[in-house]
DNA sequence: AGTTAATGTTAACTTTGTAAACATAATAAC
DNA sequence: GTTATTATGTTTACAAAGTTAACATTAACT
C-alpha cells in the first residue's frame, strides 16, 4: 500500500484551496501541490487534465460556498449584496478565479458557466420583484449597475487591505456593508 | 553601426505596448519583444531592471493618455466617467495593468502610485464641488461608490465582449455611457 | 491466473524570466 | 590621439513551472 492513495483528486483540490486562502492562483503549482500531498509531481495529471482543470474545481467549491451561505440572507437586497461582498473579502483569491478576468475557456466548463450566470440572474430576478413597474431593459441596466458596484467595491476593499491604505471611510464601508449599499447602490 | 541601437528602451516599450493592444500582459515576453526589436534576448536588461519595470513604463504611458484625453471632457461628471470607461474599453490590457490587481510593488514606483491616486482624488474633488454641503465622510463613501461602479462596468463591458455574450442592455450602455451614468451612479 | 485499466513515478522537453561572462562601442581623461 | 571607463549588446546558462511520454505497480474484471 501507499502506491495508490485514497481520494487523491480531492486532496489536490483541498491543498490548492488552502494555498489560495492566502496566496494567489499563480502561487499554486503542480510540484508544490504534489509535494504537499506526498506524491510525485506528475500524479496530478492522472486526475486533472491540466492546471486549468484544477482551477475549475476550485471555482466550483467557491460557488458552492457562496450560494450555500446565501440561503440565509436572501431576505433583502442589501444583505444579499453584503453577503456577496463578504465572500469576496473572505476568499479574495478564489473570488478572483470566479469573477475576475479568467483566462479560462468557460465553454469547456458549462457547469461553471451556469454557476457564474446564476449570480447575475439572481440580481435581475430580485430587481424585477422589487420594482415590478420598470421596463425589462431598465431592469437589466440597473442590474448591470448593481453588479458593477458590488464587484467594484470588493476590489477596492480588498486592494486597500493589501496595500495597507485604509481610510476611515473604507473601514466604515467594510463594517457597515448593508448600510453602505442602502445609501449608494440600493438607494 | 547596428551594434548600438537608437532609443532601444523606447522601442521596447512601444513593442510591448503594441502587443498589449490586443493581447494580455502575460503574452509579453522578453524574447518576443527582443526579436521584434531585432536585438538579442537580453539587451532588454540593459534598459529595464526586470519585466515589472517594463510594465511600469506601460502604465505610465497609459496614465498619460488617460489624463491627456481627460482635459477635453471635464465639463461634467458623467462625461468624465464616460471618458474613463472608454479608456478602459479602448486599452483593456493596459487598463488591467493600471487598475487591475497589480502584483507590482507600487512603493517601488512612487510616480505611478501618485498617478494612480490622482484618479481617485479627482473623483473626490469633483464630488466636493458638486455637493458642497455633504460631510467629508459621506463624500468619501460616495467617491468609493463612484469609483467602484465605473471600474465595475468597465470590467463587465469588456468581459461581455471577450466572451461574446452581449445583451441589448449592454449595447445600450456602451453606446450611451453618459446617460447610463446619469441614470445610475450619478443620479 | 492473466489481461486490462487505473494510478503513481521518472525522465525529459518547453517556455520564460533572469544572471553571468564576454564583446564592442561611445565617452571621458590624460 | 591614445587609453581608461562606462554603456550597451551578445552568448551561454540556469531555474521555475507546465506538460508529455515511457515505464511501474496496483487493482479489477474475466
Amino acid at each position: 500500500m501507499s502506491y495508490h492513495k485514497e481520494n487523491l483528486k480531492e486532496q489536490f483540490a483541498e491543498i490548492a484551496w488552502d494555498i489560495c486562502k492566502t496566496e494567489s492562483w499563480q502561487k499554486v503549482n503542480m510540484r508544490r501541490v504534489a509535494q504537499k500531498a506526498g506524491v510525485s509531481n506528475n500524479a496530478f495529471y492522472r486526475h486533472f487534465k491540466d492546471k486549468n482543470d484544477l482551477k475549475a474545481e476550485l471555482m466550483r467549491k467557491g460557488f458552492e460556498i457562496l450560494y450555500e451561505g446565501m440561503k440565509d440572507v436572501t431576505n433583502n437586497f442589501s444583505s444579499y449584496g453584503a453577503h456577496y461582498i463578504r465572500f469576496g473579502l473572505d476568499y479574495p483569491h478564489i473570488y478572483d478565479l470566479m469573477f475576475g478576468n479568467t483566462d479560462l475557456d468557460m465553454s469547456l466548463y458549462p457547469d461553471l458557466e451556469a454557476l457564474s450566470d446564476a449570480s447575475f440572474s439572481g440580481i435581475v430576478e430580485g430587481l424585477k420583484a422589487f420594482m415590478p413597474d420598470e421596463s425589462d431593459n431598465d431592469i437589466m441596466i440597473k442590474a448591470y449597475n448593481v453588479w458593477a458596484s458590488v464587484h467594484g467595491i470588493v476590489l477596492i476593499l480588498r486592494r486597500s487591505k493589501w496595500e495597507g491604505k485604509r481610510t476611515e471611510a473604507l473601514e466604515w464601508i467594510e463594517n457597515n456593508l448593508e448600510d453602505y449599499l442602502k445609501m449608494t447602490t440600493f438607494r
